[in-house]
DNA sequence: TTCGTTACTTTCGCGGCAGAACTTTCGAAC
DNA sequence: GTTCGAAAGTTCTGCCGCGAAAGTAACGAA
């Protein structure tokens, strides 16, 4: 029952294919399990057995739902018992440290955040042990902690740096480790979300499937061959250098019509800010858009026409499967999806598949979530394993022919 | 000795994947074999052997560059022989079809090309007929055909829609297989270019490949695993909507600094002609520009900013290991290089990984070897398989995991 | 000569898989 | 209710492919 073990790492690579899939794609039958993996009913009878004998498989309590009207002999769904783990994710912005409790299917069981008095490490990390203290009494399979923040990390685990934390080479990892005696993962909060996404969210077993965050500033993510593409740019505040509109408004930092200026809530504000000289929330800019106020109106519409050229580009140039919007700043989308899908029809060849595009309003504790995928990650691949995909080592060889 | 098979299907996985290293990376001993494949040297004795004893690979002439002083045992580097085979690649414009015969290893053996009196599918068949005709008498090897051309193809066979051929549904597959007795694969120019680059040229091995093509058109191809991205835009004439500069030239469509209209061959020529009231071809244009012309240089320095921009994109949402530019436009690339790396620069992160970027000037023999790349292929792979990659049953689900 | 090194071959044994036969459990037809 | 077919799952067998280890071959260096 309780005998799975500390990871995952130990089973076959067989066994570890099935309770991923199992894992990632909700309760599977085991004929069903054989279809997607390509393997025979026999072979999965094999799979499956020891897994359910260490009782990290069970057969699920089969749900009313049942009542399909199949013929022939009932399937057993296989599950995952997801409750018997938990994994705490935080995300670190710059006065809070949102935390959350999840499942090994990263569903959210408890939020609960802290405040920070200052930026600096210690005082981060006090913050993040008592929430974990706290995590760790209601929640005693806590095994695992993920950690999400603006800015880039070294082996998921050293702060390169973060611009708004103003941190360089902070070993946060190891401070969290030892405060918490857990297992700690620490990666950029986009990257993180990307995880989440191309695990649990909407690029769920896709091959291609990109991300693309609005927020304080933009975020953008790639998974190809089911696996995220890591990039230098990572954490340091990308899309200041996608010019979207070379006669747009001038930003502070002397470009014009970037993505960041014309699309990021603290842009949009400051937008309005300078025109209607009234500070306004994005929400109310956004209702006063919508409301046909003219000056709040031609911001939001000029920053729909920059995300509608984003993403036609994204689905020109990467091809994905899917692109999901995320963040803060994706209201945007619910106030002004004409103007959006104006742009992409006009960046995009008519006779294009239309662009696969999912939104999901995101809240702190989202990217929170985020953070605690990366530690269910380590515990099912083991180390710092990134995504569900080809084997690391083929990662730069020619695949196998075929 | 010549005992090959007329395709490679009946070979095992294994035996497939060690022929096809072989074939795209030139000659390779078994141990170093083993390290790509990722096998022991025991597993590679056992499948080089049939390989060699069918007589598909055999010990290379071990070439006096053999001088590397390395100790031990020398290696016995296996190669196949490309001269056993020969294949035609085709490519159709609107006046010319131009024609090639190649090796296994897609190296042109020869060229020869047909004048077109029309458009009409019968006449191009008879100039690919007797091309062929001319071919197989040098080469009795020959054993494939490919034809390229600006447009869409069905089954890799029928010509869906070709707007410069005014062509629509032409089974030009079956057509020239009665004709000339040989197999064929028919399919869009810059798809088979795509493939060519992808196996034998610039995308050698590589897992993200992104090809941008300069001519009378845009194109536009993408790899992900090691495969290339099929789209529906493909052979639609793409490029048309991408809006790099939305106060650019307004373009005969109505479109306003599209990609087409900033950079193609015949947009550039039309800017000098209306701005100069001369014809200029494009070399002269180019070569007037670097003279110091100022209306000529106005034109390129746009259309290289535009390339820059493009090139940033693709860089920044598709992020592929290398871009490479063909065609017959890329004589810019000589001319402009410095306004096209400042807007490359203007339209990057700067701590992103610089653009692996590579020129390849094709001229029409270029695009006719991609053809009998494909004529290649469907040896290698047996009917239409496309590329180099994970098994095509793997495409849509989830790879397996680590 | 001898030794270490590298390339390749041979042999052996194991693990994972498919295939076939079988069991279980359902719906539908009679 | 009985029978049949259909689908899910199990058990068993045989086989293929791989790695491990030992053996052979061909070199350079001491």
């Amino acid at each position: 029952m309780n005998a799975q073990a500390d990871t995952w790492v130990p089973l076959s690579s067989g066994e570890r294919a099935v309770a991923l899939e199992v894992l990632t794609s909700g309760p599977l039958s085991r004929s069903e399990l054989a279809r997607r993996l390509d393997l025979s009913a026999g072979s999965l009878t094999r799979l499956t057995k020891p897994l359910t004998e260490s009782g990290l498989l069970v057969e699920a309590p089969e749900g009313p739902a049942r009542s399909e009207s199949r013929q022939g002999r009932p399937s057993r769904p296989l599950d995952i018992v997801a409750e018997s783990r938990a994994f705490a994710g935080f995300k670190i912005t710059e006065d809070t440290v949102y935390g959350v409790v999840t499942t090994l299917r990263s569903d959210i069981v408890t939020c609960r955040d802290a405040p920070l008095a200052s930026r600096e490490p210690a005082e981060v990390v006090a913050a993040i042990g008592e929430l974990t203290d706290a995590f760790a009494r209601d929640f005693p399979s806590l095994c695992g902690i993920g950690i999400g923040l603006g800015g880039r990390a070294q082996d998921r685990s050293v702060v390169d740096e973060s611009a708004f934390l103003g941190w360089r080479d902070v070993p946060l990892g190891r401070l969290v480790r030892e405060r918490t005696g857990l297992p700690v993962v620490v990666e950029n909060d986009v990257s993180a979300l990307v995880e989440a996404e191309s695990w649990f969210g909407a690029g769920r077993g896709l091959d291609r499937f990109a991300v693309l965050t609005i927020g304080a500033g933009l975020g953008y993510g790639l998974v190809s061959g089911g696996r995220r593409v890591q990039t230098a740019e990572d954490g340091r505040g990308v899309g200041r250098f996608w010019i979207v509109d070379p006669s747009g408004p001038l930003s502070a930092d002397g470009r014009r019509g970037s993505a960041v200026s014309l699309l990021t809530i603290p842009s949009i504000r400051r937008q309005v800010r300078a025109t209607t000289g009234e500070d306004a929330t994005y929400e109310e800019i956004l209702a006063r858009a919508v409301e046909g106020e003219p000056l709040p109106a031609r911001v939001v519409d000029e920053a729909a026409r920059a995300l509608g050229t984003l993403v036609a580009q994204i689905a020109n140039f990467a091809m994905p499967q899917k692109i999901l919007l995320a963040g803060e700043g994706v209201g945007l989308v619910d106030v002004a999806a004409p103007v959006i899908e104006e742009a992409i029809r006009a960046n995009r060849h008519p006779a294009a598949d239309p662009v696969n595009l999912e939104t999901k309003v995101s809240d702190f504790h989202d990217w929170a979530r985020g953070g605690a995928v990366l530690a269910i990650q380590v515990l099912v691949l083991g180390a710092a394993g990134s995504g569900p995909g080809p084997r690391a080592a083929e990662q730069t060889r020619i695949p196998s022919p075929r």
